[in-house]
DNA sequence: GAAGTTCTGTGCGGTGCCGTACATACGCCG
DNA sequence: CGGCGTATGTACGGCACCGCACAGAACTTC
């Protein structure tokens, strides 16, 4: 991945008015993000806000048990801190990368700063907002109603959409923690999606082979997320449904 | 409750500046909302946004096989419609009154004009919207990790911060369905609640006895959840933690 | 290549919730 | 009062997932 790499591969960044894109790109810093990396704690403040380009970052709610479910995932589409422009500064999850790659990002008082001028910029990261908020609620839903095989699919399509390639790096256990499940249960989960041809994993490598088994097999809630997401954020998308 | 009502009784309004207030008077309607009524379906338009006093509003997901799972709830703390300002039209959820009383509405266009204006109302509504965020997060963790028993207490919580009693009109059939779970796991849970002397209820009728001993019994997610309400729409939040 | 570490596979009893079926109790209304 | 509809209680088999324990397999280190 020594490709070059530009602001642009973030979806919100390239959807910018040329005026907006050219007055934050001075204030737009590459960073690397490593597989792990926490973003954010629950609870605490943030400097930065990030656009990941290839990178993808959990937003994982740890429980006091430690137990912990994965509440929302942030690739290439989105921002990570939210909370900054919504105003609340904090919000009680933890932001964590789940797998490395690269990131732009800019300091906090320039999101707020950038988000006050009220023009394309704040309806863009609005916009974002639903659509994270979407992703949310689908997921106490399917939290509540599916099995876990079926929501390892929903995250390996997720995980898939936010990456340029096939394999992901994720062991079993990193799974578990994200879905709120045992580790046990992603492997026999994994095991069965393995045996029916649709992935191929060994030690941290999963490889999928067939991704439109994978959406066979996946619950509603993958594809209720992405049309919706895709609603909200495809290009055209200001325009408005003016109902009667 | 034949009280003569007013819209100051909703938090949001409450918490405008005069100017914003007075000018959003003449456009703001009395409704009554009565129990089970719609306000809006998974994907259609509203017309109006709901500001409740003394009603409850939940916000539901409904699966493709008919089971349902309740995402958030909204009082006199918020309002109903917030994907109006944030430019996405509709969600995938319904909107259902889940307690019979009062609310304020006016029009969309009304809302959408008075956001853009940026001032105290669009910070307001956005704090708010965040903190309809950490709910459903919550939510997510909680269908994962937590008892039914816990998440019926959270519930019951949540529902009695948002009236002026204790006693709340829900028959156990309906609670299920925003649960997302078996009438009778309903049944069996508030039988151990009312075997404990926390609650009364028969036929559609709850009564909560000791409040304190079901802030004992609740899941963590309860706190959570209101501390972070508290914090982002308690009466001073404006003012921001300025981090080194 | 031997030893240690990490990741994955498997087995077992336990349990919380499900699906279904049916029984009882309460409230309303003629 | 008697009957009907709705709300609640109980029972039972089934299953998905849990917690735990441990075995094997693969990669790492020296």
């Amino acid at each position: 991945m020594t490709a070059t790499s530009t602001p642009k591969q973030n979806h919100l960044l390239a959807a910018l008015p040329s005026a907006d894109y050219k007055r934050l790109l001075p204030e737009l810093e590459y960073v690397r993000l490593e597989l792990g990396q926490v973003l954010y704690e629950s609870g605490s403040g943030q400097a930065y806000v990030y656009f990941p380009t290839d990178s993808i970052v959990s937003l994982l709610y740890v429980m006091q048990n430690g137990s912990s479910a994965e509440i929302a995932v942030v690739g290439y589409e989105g921002m990570v801190g939210i909370a900054l422009f919504m105003g609340g500064e904090t919000t009680p999850s933890r932001a964590v990368v789940q797998s490395a790659g690269s990131a732009y990002r800019f300091r906090d008082s320039v999101l707020k700063i950038e988000f006050e001028r009220g023009g394309a910029l704040q309806h863009l990261l609005l916009r974002y907002t639903q659509s994270l908020i979407t992703q949310m609620a689908q997921t106490a839903a399917c939290n509540r109603h599916h099995a876990v095989e079926q929501q390892l699919c929903r995250w390996l399509l997720l995980s898939l959409d936010r990456l340029h390639s096939s394999e992901l790096t994720m062991t079993q256990e990193l799974i578990a923690n994200m879905l709120g499940v045992r580790r046990e249960g992603v492997t026999e989960a994994a095991g069965n999606l393995q045996a029916a041809g649709l992935i191929h994993y060994s030690r941290g490598k999963i490889t999928v082979l067939d991704r439109s088994k994978l959406e066979a097999r996946v619950c509603e809630c993958y594809a209720v997320v992405k049309r919706e997401s895709d609603r909200l954020l495809s290009g055209r998308s200001v325009r408005v449904a003016h109902h009667s």
